[in-house]
RNA sequence: GGCAUCGUGGCCGAGUGGCUAGGCGCAGCUCUGCAAAAGCUUGUACAGCGGUUCGAAUCCGCUCGAUGCCUCCA
């Protein structure tokens, strides 16, 4: 029996804005479309926290048995810088600036963004589509609105007729938005511009002579506005009604919202039934943003190299600190949170690799199949990580008892618990543990039990400046010492 | 200015109309030549002011503050 069958598990919907109970379209099988990045710099840390969390909910329903095709893209055309007349390509414009190919600039980002996620541990998608290889699906779309009427062309560019479509649907349902109160509030329209209210938006631009990034199309050569993209490739691969679209928070409004309009225009029906939304990530209380240097890359968080934390962290470590605190919640990243993040994670991983050697009884101290169900109930709780660690660590805390032996467990439950844990730890939370599995390691645990071994002889000998030099400058050099009632160990940190 | 979300102990963060997660820090203890490391034990907090209620941090109103969106941004 699959997993699934035997779990219920509540969503937050953002269409409704309550918990509901998840029931897919197909039994047994899950549609998840999440936006992907837009290809024109290095990946953004809240994107990745973003990614990270449904990376978390693939795993999760994976887990549950379930088969999932999960599509997140690349954006890597039609993201304007603004949404003005001159709006131009995000893309285009980076490979102006850098003096590159507009693929040359994809190619560098998407390269990029892979090995920051492979780093952080992500397991791939299922598809991962890109906006310049479904032109003509974007294309066919277009048409399908003009002819129902919803979208008109202007100079060889297409926008989406905002003001037609409210008449008969609801534009600003997912933001909550009434579209009277954004004309009240949008400003006048300028003398040039092609659209017929401010709220309309593009679906295809037409490209300038000098424009490089361009197709064909039947109003001229020009390039896909951005949100259409996202309304392609999920029907193409989802269908036209698929179970969980994903995404930021920020792209609540306009890009799902105008995901809803142009799929309910061309299909007539709404495209997706379960809404995700992922919070922001913070640094030390404000925004991210590069034009106040309150900024981060992903990869000077794992090499140190950065002014704004004490040190390098490990990308599971910062998996471990995302995963603490709910997606839906903003978190705010700091030096202090992610030592103690790095703390907190070590601590898991050490209980982890102790339960191996833990010796059995003929009693257990410890509920297994009551915690094992407040796990799941946890998760089943629209992906309450922070409550699935805190049980984590319940089952930490035991684990240290019985290794203590001030409590005991049967053979059956410690099989049972390193099995639930595992689950838990690596396939739904995707955390790593350390490695230590360097081709040197060998050669260096061979001198470090070298020196262990010249440290006890002088501490056999009261000869404690000697031992004292060896274990401090082992530490200078990041290996600690622990010495312990059966003998001394060491880590490297 | 409009829309939305949120304000929890020293810090990070769950939760929720009564039973008060978890991590880190601090403190105590165990271990130790001394430490470190590790382990155990320990914390009645919920922005302010009103209101609803037998009972609110949790619901309602107002005030203050933060963040996001409205304009490129996950």
């Amino acid at each position: 029996m699959q997993l699934y069958l035997s779990q219920t598990l509540k969503i937050h919907n953002s269409l409704s804005g309550k918990k509901e109970i998840f029931k897919p379209l197909n039994e047994g099988h899950i549609g998840m479309y999440v936006c992907g990045p837009t290809v024109y710099s290095n990946v953004h840390l809240g994107n990745c926290r973003t990614f990270m969390s449904f990376d978390m909910i693939f795993r999760y329903f994976k887990h549950l048995g379930y088969k999932v095709r999960y599509v997140r893209n690349i954006t890597d055309a039609g993201h304007l810088v603004d949404d003005a007349e001159d709006g131009e390509d995000k893309i285009a414009k980076k490979a102006r600036l850098e003096k590159l190919e507009p693929m040359e600039v994809v190619q560098r980002y998407t390269v990029d963004f892979h090995n920051i996620l492979q780093k952080f541990n992500f397991l791939p998608p299922s598809i991962e589509p890109t906006a310049t290889g479904h032109i003509i699906e974007q294309i066919e779309i277009i048409k399908d609105i003009l002819e129902k009427g919803y979208g008109y062309e202007k100079n060889g560019s297409v926008y989406f007729d905002v003001a037609k479509f409210n008449e008969t649907h609801e534009y600003g349902k997912l933001s909550g938005r009434k579209l009277e109160d954004m004309i009240a509030n949008t400003r006048e329209l300028t003398a040039q511009d092609e659209k017929k209210n401010p709220q309309d938006f593009a679906l295809w631009k037409k490209a300038e002579p000098q424009h490089i990034m361009r197709w064909p199309s039947p109003w001229g050569d020009g390039f896909p506005g951005w949100h259409l993209e996202c309304t392609a490739m999920s029907t193409k691969y989802l269908g036209e009604t698929f179970d969980i679209h994903g995404g930021g928070m920020d792209l609540k409004f306009p890009h799902h919202e105008c995901e809803i309009a142009q799929a309910e225009a061309s299909n007539g029906h709404s495209p997706v039934r379960y809404w995700l939304h992922a919070n922001m990530l913070t640094m030390n209380g404000k925004k991210m943003a590069k034009s106040t240097g309150n900024n981060i890359l992903p990869g000077e968080i794992f090499t140190g190299d950065n002014d704004i934390l004490s040190k390098a962290f490990s990308p599971s470590v910062v998996r471990f600190f995302m995963m603490q605190a709910h997606y839906t919640s903003i978190l705010d990243l700091s030096d202090d949170a992610l030592l103690a993040s790095e703390k907190g994670h070590h601590k898991l991983m050490d209980a982890l690799n102790a339960i191996d050697n833990l010796e059995t009884g003929n009693t257990s101290d410890f509920d297994i199949a009551n915690w094992k169900r407040e796990c799941y109930s946890a998760m089943n709780d629209d992906f309450n990580t922070p409550i699935l660690i805190a049980k984590m660590f319940d089952a930490v805390k035991h684990i240290n008892l019985i290794k203590e032996n001030q409590q005991s467990i049967t053979k059956g439950d410690k099989k049972e618990l390193q099995a639930t844990l595992n689950a838990f730890v690596f396939d739904v939370l995707g955390l790593e543990g350390k490695s230590n599995s360097d081709s040197d390691s060998g050669k260096l645990s061979g001198v470090v039990e070298l020196l262990i071994q010249l440290r006890k002889d002088a501490r056999d000998n009261k000869d404690f400046a000697t031992s004292d030099k060896i274990r401090d400058q082992l530490a200078a050099l990041g290996i600690q010492l622990n010495d312990g009632k059966d003998g001394t160990t060491f880590n490297v940190i």
